[in-house]
DNA sequence: ACCTCGTGTCATCGA
DNA sequence: GGTCGATGACACGAG
């Protein structure tokens, strides 16, 4: 035991709950600890039992309080400025902290919030608590703005003080059911939304995807948790895309939900068997001079001839036959231009679509020459690489779409985080700014053996581990055998 | 003339 | 080693 702990004053023990406080300190006077100081009280002030439920209320207060820390600490928005602490007022439940006398003492720490609280607060002080009996809905709506943000542990305390009112219910609501509405929302986000490349569209603008993200970007809290309507996932999305007219199939020959062999139906020959005459996809093709087109044979690549198989020359005679739907055809691919100057005697659908295994197959059953040969196999590069192309591109522009959706949420949650931390912090103003009043009210009926109070600029309280509630001088510490 | 956008193509990488 | 898909980079044409 150190020297202090001979001026180490155990006033009351907390640990019998509040039901005995009234006992512990209505009792005339109070004698305890080792050195036998003896601490006088007035007699019976009507107030004393209710100042000290509350303050212990406030002391009991900081072990919560930690807890609310921790959350801000652990959660995924880290704030730049720390945590506020009313660990300055003593009570400790160890042995830090000592206690200040007047609400400005403290102010330092709150820098920006605390000062718009501490002053209707310190103007409100010596009538403070007819205003807690009388008036406590009004001093919530008044000064506790942020009041129905509380975390349930300021929320009892304030209600303790009468200072809350009708706004709990509220927040409790608001916190509760947004949080899990906002974890539906991430789950949906994190839900993959995959590349469903037959419902995307052939074009996803990143102007498309802001329009789409905006309702996730809400500055509201009311708006904050609406993306969780997301969850209407690719649905929506297909819908909405819809609304902006574009074709919900990605009705490319080559696309891949257009397997070979199953949808045979378009090719970048543009004279299939059973081939769409047009390229209704490809509106980017060069539009050739009308002389070049003209030279192009209508039937160029005859299929029947020296070494094709027998009996499908008809039918591929016509499918080399320009399409006759529009006045103006469509113009041919390079790789169909030229094609068809080496006279390749299968559609390029094929030479793109088919497996290599049939690939090859294909090849052997004709006589190619070596350019013949290396055109169709550039063909079938390009082709593929073209269609990867697309495919490449969709799921970028998918990408960022679904990455602004995040960010507007992520906003929006950051937003939702700093008005919840900077309403704790004004609550936590009020409370220190109470329960300075309290200790100063606690000291003020305190006296040793002489009579004399106490002061709060020699002494602090401090509480131990095991609830007991010590006067300390400010210059010491309590021994650990208090603790 | 310049810019933007869409598309095709090539080169490269990893599976 | 060949094939395939993905992707960055580049070129080109259209608007």
């Amino acid at each position: 035991m150190c020297s202090a702990a001979n001026c180490m004053l155990p006033l009351r023990k907390n640990c019998e709950g509040l039901a005995n406080l009234g006992r512990l300190n209505g009792g005339a006077s109070m004698s305890f600890g080792a050195s036998g100081l003896r601490m006088h009280r007035h007699p019976q002030d009507p107030d004393m039992d209710f100042t000290w439920q509350e303050l212990m209320a406030i002391t009991e207060l900081q072990d919560l309080e930690v807890q609310n820390d921790s959350q801000y600490e652990n959660g995924p928005y880290h704030h730049m400025e720390p945590p506020v602490s009313v660990g300055g007022f003593g009570m400790n439940q160890s042995n830090t902290g000592t206690l200040t006398q007047e609400c400005e003492a403290t102010s330092m720490s709150y820098e920006g919030s605390y000062h718009e609280v501490m002053q209707p607060c310190q103007r409100l002080g010596p009538v403070m608590d007819s205003h807690y009996a009388h008036s406590g809905s009004q001093l919530s709506s008044r000064f506790l703005p942020g009041a129905q943000s509380l975390q349930p542990p300021l929320m009892s305390l304030l209600e303790h003080m009468n200072l809350v009112g009708a706004s709990h219910g509220f927040e409790k609501d608001s916190i509760g059911h947004s949080h899990s509405k906002h974890q539906v929302a991430i789950d949906d986000l994190e839900s993959d939304s995959g590349l469903s490349l037959g419902s995307s569209p052939p074009l996803a603008s990143p102007e498309n995807g802001v329009a789409s993200i905006s309702t996730y970007v809400g500055t509201e809290p009311g708006l904050v948790y609406a993306e969780g309507e997301m969850e209407a996932g690719l649905g929506e999305h297909c819908r909405m895309r819809d609304s902006l007219g574009y074709p919900m199939d990605y009705h490319h020959p080559h696309h891949p939900m257009n397997h070979y062999p199953a949808a045979p139906t378009t090719s970048y020959f543009p004279m299939g068997p059973s081939l769409p005459p047009i390229h209704q996809h490809h509106q980017s093709h060069p539009v050739y001079p009308l002389k070049q087109q003209q030279i192009l044979p209508s039937t160029a690549l005859h299929l029947s001839g020296p070494g094709m198989p027998g009996g499908r020359s008809g039918s591929c005679s016509s499918s080399y036959s320009k399409p006759k739907v529009h006045s103006a055809p469509a113009p041919l691919s390079r790789d169909e231009r030229r094609a068809m100057a080496l006279k390749i005697p299968f559609p390029l659908e094929k030479i793109v679509n088919l497996p290599v295994d049939d690939f090859n197959e294909l090849l052997t059953q004709y006589t190619l020459s070596d350019a013949q040969l290396a055109l169709v196999r550039d063909i079938r590069r390009r082709g593929k690489n073209k269609v990867a192309a697309q495919n490449c591109r969709k799921r970028k522009l998918e990408n960022i779409v679904h990455l602004e959706g995040e960010l507007g949420q992520l906003r929006a949650q950051r937003e939702h985080l700093a008005r919840e931390r900077l309403d704790y912090q004004r609550s936590m103003a009020i409370i220190k700014c109470r329960l300075s009043e309290l200790y100063a009210k606690v000291f003020s009926q305190l006296r040793d053996e002489e009579g004399h109070p106490y002061s709060l600029d020699e002494y602090s309280l401090q509480q131990t581990n095991d609830g007991n509630v010590y006067l300390v001088p400010r210059n010491a510490t309590l021994d650990e055998e208090y603790q």
